[in-house]
DNA sequence: AAGTGGTCTAGACCACAAA
DNA sequence: TTGTGGTCTAGACCACTTG
């Protein structure tokens, strides 16, 4: 019995109060993927509440997908997917393999340069920061599929200073050495420039789909992509279910085309 | 004392099944937006279990956004948004009021007729069903901001036969007709046909923001719609940051542009 | 004023996977 | 075998809001 609701200092409730706690410790980068967070009764002794209350918490972790709990074994911080399932922008690399196509990557150019801050896109990383450019591009079966340019701050990656991009593509060594994040993507069309429609062997002006996406870690900007993509070559996929609730009636078959 | 946890048939834990159940209900249209659904205690009743248990069972839902909770009141069906916060696809009412433009809408034509099943897009609803096509422009200050192509399925939506769309968009007419339902988006970019050009007062061939969504309610298809954008018209957002939870660090001033 | 949901506890049993 | 997380209970206090 007992129980008189201990409240906390700041008016937040005591499982919120722990789930923020170790989403900023894993968010961050002090806790990295793979690393095993306190059991229940450690955190429960921590904190001083009982272990629903530190139950109801690490859950809610789990269902944001910011852990993984394993029975007997604990719980741990997870790999960060490349995007929820929600919007799907898969790695290139897996996408064109998946549809069965060769994959074929080239780098382009990689300097180090300061930012421009007069290019909005720029201005979002650390101003006056230095930052990585890598330009390069990808194929499926040898044709251009899309060119990408990209910008790693070195304040926020150091260890990208010392990174090859001639065969291994930035987002995927991203991928390895950022943990958890934020992002955002803005979806644009745009007819091809001339350098663009060169890069991608179309004809200038022709219509491109154009993705930009900025990844913050910490609150801090770590890099900007734009994959610019031919019309024909790429289509942008968004599934929408409200809760992902078992339903016995089944999902549509939304698999055509 | 006692508690021991009743194992349920499905082998399914009873709050999951409490809250399939629950969302199933609202997914059918049985419980239409607004509704209040049974209070806690008369879920107790109804499971043969503990609040706590409904309690969780209940949450999962409002988690999910399905439902909305208010204190003294209970808790009630929400309305479905048109688009998760991690896909922005306003109205474009809304949208473009947002922006401080002025908002026009103007009906091309609306006509029943039968499906097409040569065209893939049109296949997925359902085969042979009669549809009720509904085309129309949305400008912005008085210039066409976008063009819509959309089908009603008749058999998932009847109402619509009766419907009025000479003042009335489309979309908005289905926000207070169809309940929660599952959606999936594909965004592509395109030259603009001769026709969609003059709707858009552009030259052809020039480039579009092409977005089309599949509206799905328990498992069958409600609509189909097809929006047009000119390049320079239209952006999408979409944010996407691992649990929602609290970060004292500040999110990133993602506001710039 | 009354009743809802929000939160917390102390204890318990269980399934499951790792050691 | 062992200990983790998963689930459930019976009871309690509280804040808030609505009638």
């Amino acid at each position: 019995m007992t129980g008189p609701v201990a409240r906390a200092a700041g008016s937040l409730a005591l499982h919120h109060r722990i789930t923020a706690d170790l989403a900023a410790r894993i968010r961050s980068g002090d806790w990295p993927p793979g690393r095993r967070i306190p059991y229940e009764h450690e955190l429960m002794a921590s904190y001083g509440c009982a272990r629903a209350t530190v139950s109801k918490a690490v859950q809610a972790l789990a269902a944001a997908g910011l852990v993984e709990r394993r029975r007997r074994a604990g719980t741990f911080v997870a790999r960060p997917r490349v995007q929820s399932a929600v919007l799907e922008i898969p790695e290139l690399q897996a996408e064109i393999s998946g549809r069965g196509q060769a994959y074929g990557y080239e780098l382009i150019s990689q300097q180090r340069r300061r930012l421009a801050p007069g290019r909005p896109d720029e201005a979002r990383l650390r101003p006056a920061g230095a930052v990585l450019e890598v330009v390069c591009r990808h194929l499926a079966n040898g044709a251009p599929f899309a060119v990408e340019e990209r910008l790693i701050s070195l304040a926020a990656a150091p260890e990208a200073r010392s990174a090859d991009f001639r065969l291994t593509p930035p987002g995927a060594w991203l991928l390895d050495h950022v943990a958890w994040s934020e992002a955002e993507h803005r979806i644009a069309a745009v007819a091809a420039d001339d350098l663009t429609a060169m890069r991608l062997s179309l004809d200038p002006g022709r219509p491109c789909l154009v993705l930009r996406r900025w990844t913050w870690r910490a609150g801090e900007a770590v890099t900007f992509v734009r994959q610019t993509f031919p019309a024909d070559a790429f289509e942008l996929v968004a599934r929408f279910a409200p809760g992902g609730f078992s339903q016995a009636s089944g999902l549509p078959a939304v698999r055509p085309d």
